[in-house]
DNA sequence: ATGAAAGCGCTAACAG
DNA sequence: CTGTTAGCGCTTTCAT
C-alpha cells in the first residue's frame, strides 16, 4: 500500500495565489469561488461550496484581504493613535495608556476589527491625524490621549465623525471623549487625605496635562471648602526623575504638609519609596493616595490606597461609542465614575 | 474689505477624493498625478507638479493607500501578534511585552512601516498564525512571545521567511528567535543570592513558559554546581493571585530557604510584600531577586536587585533582522545577554 | 514630460 | 445557482 504523500511529484499541490486560480482548479469561475468563500455562502449550492472549500484548504488559499477590501470599500481596520508629549518615552502614562490599549485590541477583535497601531510626535507633523484618517486604510480612529493636542483635534473632528478620544471631557467640546471624571477624582482623593487627618496637602505632578489640571482642581476644590491648604510640587513623569526631584524638595524646604495626592500610581510608588529612606511613616506621619488604580497598588508595603479608573469598561466604551459613529450616529461623550480603592496608605 | 473666506459657496473648495478627481481639476492626466504625489517626483516638470501638490492641499487629497499597495504589492504593514496563554489577561506579561511592543512601534515607524496589532487566543483557533500572514495585509510577522505555540510556529518558519520571534532560544529551532539568555540570566541570579549568603533557593513561578523554564534551570545549575539546594514554588503570574499563593506557602510550611528568584520582577514584588507582612526582613532574613528590570525594580523599598533584559535593543533587533528577512535574507537568531543590576534585595 | 491603457485581486450587479 | 462584466483607486509600462 502507497501512502500518496510519498509520491514526491504530487504530494504537495500546487499553492493557489489568485481566485482566479483556484477557480481554475475547481472548474468553476471567479465570482462563484468569490461566493463561496466570502459573505455570500448561502447564494451558492452547497456541494459546489464544499468543494471550492476543501480545495482551498488543500491548495493554502486565502482570500487577499487588501483586494477585498479595496473592492468593498471596508478596510475592517481601526486606528490606534497614541500623540507622544515631548517626553519620547512617557514610562509614566505608558503603564495606563497600554493597559488600556490592551483592552481595546481585544474588544476590537471581538468586533471583527483589526487594530492599526500608530504612535506619533505631534511636534514633529502637523499633520498627523488627517493624515492618518485620509490614508484610507482605516475606518474609524481611536485617539488615546489628548496630549497637548486639543485643538487639532477639535478641527479634524468637525469634518470626521468616526472618532473617539480617551481624554478628560470639557464643557463644550465638539469631539467624542471617553474619560473619567478626573475633577471628581481629586475631589475624593482631598476628602479621603483630609477624613485621614491630613491638614495640609501636596499635589504631586505636573499639572499641565489637562487630565492632571482637572484632578488638581478637584483636589483644590474640596480642600478650600474644607479649610484645608493645598500645594503642588511639580515633577516628571518618569518615576525616577520624580523620585528625585521630590528627594530635593524635601531636602529644601520645611516639610509643610501631612498629605500627598499624587496624580499617578507610578508617581505614589516613587514617593512613598522617598519617604521611606527619610524614615517619614506612612500613614502614621504622612497621608499618601494615587490615582489610577494599577495593579502595583496592592502590592506596595503599606498598599496604595488610590482612586480607581475602570479601564475595561472605558476601552468597551470607546469601542462601542466608535462603531454606533462609524453608523453615521453622532454620539455623546461619556464621563466615567472613579472611585475610591480605600487600602493602607490614607 | 472682505474675507475671502466668508463668500460662503466658493469657501470649501470641493474634496478630491480619487486621483481621476484631481487629475480633472488639474487638466492632466491620472498617471500625471500619480508620479507627482508618488515616488515618481523627478519624472514629472517641477511646475506641473508643484501646482498638483498645491491643489492635493487645496482639496484635501490623499492617496488611498488601500488602492495603492495593492497597486504596487506593497502593503507597508508588519502585522505583531501576542498569543495569549490560558489566562486571558496576564497581566503580569503584559507590562513586560506591552513594554516591548511600544518600542517595536517606535522603531517600525522609523522605517515607515504601519503596525498591526493582533492578540489571539490560540486555543479557539488553531490557524492563528497563517491566517495572519496569508491575509494579504501584513509584509511581515512579529511574534511577542512564543506561549506554548512553539511548534505551530515551526511549522509556519518553514515555509515563510519573513517572521522574527521574541522568546527563547533552543537548540536546532529553525525560526528565527531574538531573547534573552534566560538559562544565564537564571545562573546570574543563583549566583548572587548565594554571594549573598543564601543557602536554600526557592525558584517563584510556574516552569512551565519555555523562558522561566529556562531561567530554572540557569539557576538549579548553578545551585547544583555550589552545593546548594534549590526548589520550585509554583503560582501564578498575575501578581494577586501569587501574592495569596505564596501567602498560603509560607503559612502551609517550615521555611526552609532563604533566598527567593522569583522568574519576574511583578512576582519579586508581590513577594516582597508578602514577606514584609509577615516580618521576614529583606535581604537579612531572606535574599530575593527579579527578572525583567522594569521601572518598578528601582521603586521598591528596600529596591529590587534583578536580571535586566534590554527591551529596546531587543526591538531593535527584531526589526532589523524582519528587514533583512524581508529583503530575502535567512537570518541567524539573536541570543541577548542579561544583566545583573545590583540593588538592595538580594 | 505626459497620456493612454492595462491591470493588482477581488466583488457585485446583471444576465441567464 | 453560476458565468460574465465592470470596476474599487492606484501605478506602471508603452508610446508619443
Amino acid at each position: 500500500m502507497t501512502d500518496q504523500y510519498s509520491q514526491t511529484d504530487t504530494a504537495a499541490p500546487k499553492r493557489a495565489r489568485t481566485i482566479t486560480d483556484l477557480a481554475r482548479i475547481a472548474g468553476v469561475s471567479a465570482g462563484t469561488v468569490s461566493r463561496a468563500l466570502g459573505g455570500k455562502r448561502d447564494l451558492v449550492n452547497t456541494k459546489t461550496r464544499e468543494k471550492i472549500e476543501a480545495l482551498a484548504r488543500e491548495h493554502g488559499f486565502q482570500l487577499n484581504q487588501m483586494a477585498s477590501r479595496l473592492r468593498r470599500q471596508k478596510t475592517g481596520v481601526i486606528g490606534v493613535i497614541i500623540p507622544l508629549g515631548h517626553d519620547r518615552h512617557q514610562q509614566i502614562s505608558d503603564t495606563f495608556f497600554m493597559t488600556l490599549l490592551g483592552y481595546l485590541a481585544d474588544e476590537l477583535t471581538e468586533h471583527g476589527y483589526d487594530l492599526m497601531l500608530r504612535r506619533v510626535i505631534p511636534d514633529r507633523d502637523e499633520d498627523w491625524l488627517d493624515r492618518f484618517i485620509g490614508s484610507g486604510m482605516v475606518e474609524g480612529v481611536l485617539v488615546i490621549g489628548q496630549s497637548d493636542q486639543l485643538d487639532r483635534i477639535e478641527d479634524v473632528a468637525d469634518g470626521y465623525l468616526p472618532m473617539v478620544v480617551w481624554g478628560n471631557h470639557k464643557e463644550g467640546q465638539r469631539h467624542c471623549v471617553v474619560g473619567t471624571d478626573n475633577r471628581l477624582g481629586g475631589r475624593l482623593a482631598a476628602e479621603r487625605l483630609i477624613a485621614a487627618g491630613a491638614r495640609d496637602l501636596m499635589f504631586l505632578g505636573s499639572p499641565e496635562p489637562i487630565e492632571f489640571a482637572a484632578r488638581y482642581a478637584g483636589a483644590k476644590a474640596a480642600a478650600d471648602k474644607m479649610g484645608v491648604s493645598i500645594g503642588i510640587l511639580p515633577t516628571h513623569l518618569n518615576p525616577d526623575n520624580a523620585a528625585s526631584e521630590i528627594a530635593d524638595h524635601l531636602s529644601a524646604n520645611e516639610i509643610a504638609f501631612d498629605g500627598i495626592f499624587a496624580a499617578t500610581d507610578i508617581l505614589a510608588v516613587a514617593c512613598m519609596k522617598v519617604l521611606q529612606e527619610r524614615g517619614i511613616t506612612v500613614p502614621d506621619e504622612m497621608k499618601l493616595i494615587g490615582f489610577d488604580d494599577l495593579p502595583i497598588a496592592a502590592q506596595t508595603q503599606p498598599s496604595l490606597t488610590t482612586i480607581k479608573q475602570d479601564i475595561a469598561t472605558g476601552a468597551k466604551s470607546m469601542v462601542n461609542l466608535l462603531l454606533r459613529r462609524m453608523a453615521g450616529e453622532d454620539t455623546e461623550s461619556l464621563v466615567l465614575p472613579p472611585k475610591l480603592v480605600g487600602r493602607q496608605s490614607a
